[in-house]
DNA sequence: AGCACGCCGACT
DNA sequence: GTCGGCGTGCTC
């Protein structure tokens, strides 16, 4: 059997973890991005030609067919090896956020069920304010100079934020160009989808994980050929293969959701920054609560500014207040001061609404013998079991290990001795059934509230004034408007300050003026009630003051002393092992053959704050270096010293937000 | 990631 | 004596 002798060498890409390309034999060149199917072992993949083929003789075998899909563009191609480059993930593994097998599927026979494209950006925008059509106006330049540049816009809730860069958008499209909004969170998202069609006529094209097999596909190759004009999605829409990217707004850009924290660790947020790079592209960063990295770029001049001050159409930012828990205390196993509980009966008595705002799903986060003091804790990780009383059951909240409560102490075999320790969002709601038996109240969180649906009804019957009290976790934070809700009840705004996070008080803030934002409107003015046993901790007088660039200033001066971010860099080693000796042994290695040089730390190994996760033993080790030295080069060489089994795992985090 | 090969426990 | 557990290693 005489086969047709293929001539030309390609170097293709596969999306696996590997590192390197494979060399495979073609009948004729194919230009680099176009996607062919491939033999690799005894089954067929997709992969992409990348770069040259090696000189050097490798085994090789022909491709199997040459796909009709669109090349992956340079822009992409270029962005991948550098974001595989800058985490240390191999190549194959950031192809694979842009290229799926799956994604590649033929169309179904029948028509086409969803359509993309055919924005309007001729139809009449709303009216701005003068100050927003000047930051507008801006936006356009940038868009129509077609080169990269980065600009955080910066505007309190209700300041008209989107309105502003929904000009922008509609510039880049009037110039044929596609456009990527990144989301903290798709789910959240109908607010935002819905401002897009009243503005262009028809819904943007989405990019979340809840995306059916079909209208991923169909998504996919709308954007791949240019059919998908404005992509609204999460980050990892920011690996959809746009041909004529001019526009990347990432919303809320202070979100630590933009950061992934498992797989391939990157912030979408930064690597949004890098994508407008290489698509000659401005990237827009949106925030009433710029992170301190891009409020510091923005101080140093690499990114322009653009600030919309005043709540537009006037309406009042809410009035900060503090209740002080150590003068107002809550009744013993309470958690509502009497200060917090009659602001709440007035504003119901106006026919309001009013917010308990926890961050802290369940009833309990803490189960204990009174008998022995024995505490109910995860057999996988180091945590504490959370009650849960709607469905009763306590369940660790970072395995998913549940169990029955059980009638006797594990430890001392007392019976009927448990008690709970602290609120959730269920204790609080069995407090407010009991002081306002006449009101219905809400509650949000993600166990209750999980998809759209729920959230749907959810905000209805808050429009609909069914209930007078909405209790809520971090969920309630954004991407609603409540008009009736007046006043929000912060029950514990202490609570993400301990633990010594590098970011805990800059997030406590984001979250809580966040929070905030939900209350009030034009004509009634809302009030925040923040419940706190520290009132003059910088962070709560940040949030009473309204001066969130003095906050900023504040933790630059904390940070750049010690060369912390934004003022240096970390990189996070995580060893992880079910043997905790293996686990251990191997994070002293890594200490022993850790860089010494100027310039350079390495703190650890310490075991991690959750030092057993899914029954796993974890160390950390952390590089901090100065701001002017890349950490990669330096992961490199320490790493490639030392040898790790295979049942220990070395995660690599540059760039670390956790530090779990 | 798959999908093999390979060496130790309970079944016909 | 075989079926099958998932540890380890390779795929152009």
């Amino acid at each position: 059997m005489e086969q047709p002798k293929p001539t030309t060498r390609l170097s293709v890409l596969l999306p696996y973890k590997f590192e390197m390309a494979f060399t495979y034999e073609a009948e004729a060149p194919l230009p680099p991005g176009t996607l062919v199917r491939v033999p690799l072992g005894r089954r067929m993949v997709v992969g992409a030609v990348w770069g040259e083929p090696p000189d050097l003789e490798v085994k090789t075998r022909p491709v199997a067919a040459v796909l009709e899909f669109p090349p992956l563009p340079e822009t992409l191609r270029r962005f991948v090896d550098w974001v595989a480059a800058y985490t240390l993930a191999p190549r194959g593994d950031v192809l694979a956020l842009s290229l799926k097998e799956k994604l590649l599927a033929p169309s179904p026979k029948r028509a086409r069920t969803y359509e993309f494209g055919g924005a309007d950006p001729a139809r009449p925008g709303p009216e701005l304010s003068v100050i927003q059509e000047k930051a507008s106006a801006a936006l356009r330049e940038d868009v129509r100079a077609e080169i990269f540049s980065v600009t955080l816009l910066d505007g309190v809730t209700g300041s008209g934020k989107t309105e502003v860069y929904l000009e922008a958008v509609a510039e880049a499209l009037r110039r044929g160009r596609q456009v990527l909004v990144l989301l903290p969170e798709i789910a959240l998202s109908v607010q935002v989808l819905s401002r897009f069609e009243a503005r262009f006529g028809v819904r943007p094209a989405v990019w979340h994980s809840e995306l059916t097999p079909a209208q991923r596909r169909e998504t996919y190759r709308a954007v791949a050929e240019g059919r998908a004009d404005v992509v609204v999605g999460a980050r990892s829409a920011l690996f959809l293969p746009f041909t004529a990217l001019g526009l990347i707004v990432v919303d809320e850009e202070h979100e630590t959701s933009f950061k992934q924290e498992d797989g391939v660790m990157y912030n979408a947020r930064d690597m949004a920054v890098v994508r407008g790079k290489f698509c000659a592209a401005p990237v827009l960063l949106v925030s009433a609560t710029p992170s301190l990295e891009t409020a510091e770029n923005a101080a140093q001049g690499r990114y322009k500014k653009l600030d919309l001050p005043a709540r537009h159409g006037g309406a009042a930012l809410p009035c900060m207040q503090a209740l002080d828990l150590r003068e107002a205390p809550p009744e013993r196993g309470k958690f509502l001061s009497p200060l917090l509980v009659a602001a709440m009966r007035k504003t119901l008595a106006r026919g309001e609404q009013a917010m308990l705002f926890l961050n802290r799903r369940g009833y309990a986060p803490l189960t204990l013998c009174r008998t022995c003091g024995h505490r109910l804790s995860c057999p996988n990780c180091s945590a504490w079991l959370v009650e849960h009383r709607a469905s009763p059951r306590l369940s660790c909240h970072h395995c998913g290990y549940t169990m029955r409560r059980p009638l006797n102490c594990p430890s001392c075999a007392a019976e009927g001795s448990f008690v709970p320790i602290g609120p959730g969002v269920e204790r609080i709601a069995e407090e407010v059934a009991e002081l306002f038996s006449g009101t219905a109240a809400l509650v949000m969180a993600s166990d209750v509230i999980t998809g759209p649906a729920q959230a749907a009804e959810a905000a209805r019957c808050i429009a609909a004034r069914e209930v007078g009290i909405i209790i809520g976790t971090q969920m309630v934070a954004k991407g609603w408007h409540f008009p009736h809700l007046t006043l929000v009840g912060v029950v514990d705004a202490d609570l993400g300050l301990a633990g010594g996070d590098l970011r805990a008080g800059e997030h406590t803030v984001q979250m809580l003026h966040q929070v905030a934002g939900r209350a009030g409107r034009a004509e009634a003015p809302g009030l925040v009630l923040l419940q706190s046993y520290d009132p003059s901790h910088p962070v709560i007088q940040a949030l009473l003051s309204g001066d969130l660039p003095a906050f900023l200033e504040q933790e630059a001066a904390l940070r750049r002393p010690g060369h912390w971010p934004p003022f240096g860099r970390l990189a996070a080693l995580i060893v992880s092992a079910e043997d905790e000796r293996l686990a251990d042994q191997i994070a002293r290695a890594l200490a022993r053959a850790a860089p010494r040089q100027p310039g350079v730390e390495v703190l650890g190994p310490a075991p991690a704050p959750i030092a057993l996760l899914r029954g796993r033993h974890r160390r950390r080790l952390l590089l901090k270096t100065l701001k002017e030295i890349a950490v990669q080069p330096l992961l490199r060489a320490w790493l490639a010293q030392v040898q790790v089994p295979r049942n220990v795992k070395l995660d690599v985090d540059v760039d670390p937000v956790s530090f779990m």
